[in-house]
DNA sequence: GGCTTTCCGTACAGGGTTGTATTGAAACGT
DNA sequence: ACGTTTCAATACAACCCTGTACGGAAAGCC
C-alpha cells in the first residue's frame, strides 16, 4: 500500500473539489456552516484559493443548487414512466430512494432545510416536490384509483418517505429491518396486499445491491 | 380605538418579552437568525437589556427549549389515551394538528430544524417522535392492527403529517380543502371507510372552531 | 532556459456578533 | 420625598467572516 488513506499530497485543487467540500459541510452542518474560511480550514488551503476558482461564496452557493438538480431532479418521475404493474411501480419508488447513484436523500434533505429560510430557493424545491407527488397520483390513477384519493396516497407516500429521511440521522435502521416492514409499508400505501412472489424477488434483489 | 395596532409606548421589557420575540425569529428564520442583536434591533431597545435579563445566549435557548416541552410534548400522547373508537382516535389527532393552543406546529418544525445540526437536541427530539409514533401504534394495535402492521400505520400517519408541516410554509392549502380530503386521509392511514355520520360531525365542528 | 498561466499565501479593510463594565434613567416601596 | 430596585444606553474588547490586492511558487508551453 504505497499511501494510506491520508494522501493530502496532490495540492492544487480545482473548483470541484471545492463544490466536493462544500456539499458534504451542507449535509452535514446545513448551508449556514458552509463558509469559505471553514472549507479553507478542511482543505488545507487558505481563501486565496477559493477567490481563484469562484467570483464569491454566492457564485459557490450557485453551483451547488445546479448539483442538486442534475442529480436529485426528476429520478422518481422517470422511474414510474415505465411502470406497468401497480406492484412494481411502487417497488421503483422504493428502489430510487436507497439508490445512492440515482438519488441523494440527504443532499436532498440540506436542500429542503436551506430552501426553508430562502424565499428565492423555497419555490424551486417546492416546484419539485410538487412534480414528484403529481408523477405519483399520476401512476395511482393509471393503476384504478379514483381521485382524490389517488392525489392523497401519493402524497402520503411521498411525505413518509420525506420524513424518514429527514428524522433518521444516519442508517438507524438497517436494510433488513426496512425490508421485513415491506409487506406493511406496501399494504399502507396502496390499501392492497403485494404479490408475494414480487415481494420476493425484490427482496433478494435489494440485499444483493446493498452487499458489495 | 384609543391605539392603533402599533403599541410601543410600554418599554421596560422582562424575560418573557425576549423569549416571545425569539421563539417568533426562531420559526421565521431559524435558530442562527435568533441572535442577540437583531432580537434587540426587532424590539427596539439595546443589547443591554438583554443581558441584564439572560446570562447568554445560550440561556435564552435553554428557555426556549423548555417553553417547546411545555407546549408540544405529550400532546399527542394524550390526545389518544381516552379515544374510544378507531375514527374518533384518529380524529382526535386531526384535532390536536389544527389547535393552535394544544400543539405548535411551526415551533415543532423550527426546534427540529435546530435538532438536526444540534447532537444533544437531536436525542431530545427523536425521544419524543418515537414515543408519539409509539403512542399511535400502540392506539392501531388497541383497534384490532396486527404487528407490524399497526406501527408503520402509525409512522406512515405521523410521518405524513410532519412532512406536511414542513412542506407547506405557509397554510397553502384552506381548511376547506383539507376536509376535503377527509374521507381519502382517513382510508390511506386506516385501510377501512369512516362513518358519514362522524365525518359530518367532524367537518362542522371544525369549520366552527375555525371560524371565529 | 525563459515566459506565461495557474494556483495559493499574506496582508488589509470593512462589517457583524458576543460579552463585560459602567453609567444613567425610570419605576417602586416605605 | 428618598433611596432602592429594575431596566436600558453607551462604550469597549475580542473574535469571526467576506472580499480585494498583491506577491510568490510551481507547472506547462515554445
Amino acid at each position: 500500500m504505497p499511501q494510506a488513506q491520508t494522501a493530502p499530497k496532490p495540492h492544487r485543487l480545482s473548483a470541484e473539489d471545492w463544490i466536493a467540500c462544500a456539499l458534504q459541510t451542507l449535509i452535514e452542518s446545513g448551508i449556514e456552516a458552509v463558509q469559505i474560511t471553514a472549507l479553507a480550514r478542511r482543505l488545507d488551503v487558505t481563501r486565496g484559493s477559493f477567490y481563484w476558482h469562484f467570483e464569491s461564496r454566492e457564485a459557490l452557493l450557485d453551483a451547488l443548487l445546479t448539483h442538486w438538480r442534475r442529480q436529485n431532479t426528476g429520478v422518481m418521475v422517470e422511474a414510474l414512466t415505465g411502470a406497468e404493474s401497480l406492484d412494481t411501480g411502487i417497488l421503483a419508488l422504493f428502489s430510487v430512494w436507497v439508490d445512492d447513484a440515482r438519488f441523494d436523500p440527504k443532499l436532498d434533505q440540506a436542500v429542503r432545510d436551506w430552501a426553508r429560510h430562502s424565499d428565492t430557493l423555497h419555490g424551486a424545491v417546492k416546484s419539485e416536490d410538487d412534480a414528484r407527488v403529481a408523477a405519483i397520483a399520476e401512476f395511482y390513477a393509471r393503476h384504478g384509483y379514483e381521485q382524490p384519493e389517488a392525489f392523497i396516497r401519493a402524497r402520503v407516500l411521498y411525505y413518509t418517505q420525506i420524513s424518514y429521511y429527514a428524522l433518521s440521522k444516519e442508517q438507524d435502521e438497517e436494510m433488513t429491518d426496512r425490508l421485513g416492514y415491506l409487506e406493511a409499508y406496501f399494504r399502507a400505501f396502496t390499501g392492497r396486499d403485494i404479490d408475494p412472489e414480487i415481494a420476493r424477488a425484490y427482496r433478494a434483489e435489494t440485499l444483493e445491491a446493498s452487499k458489495p
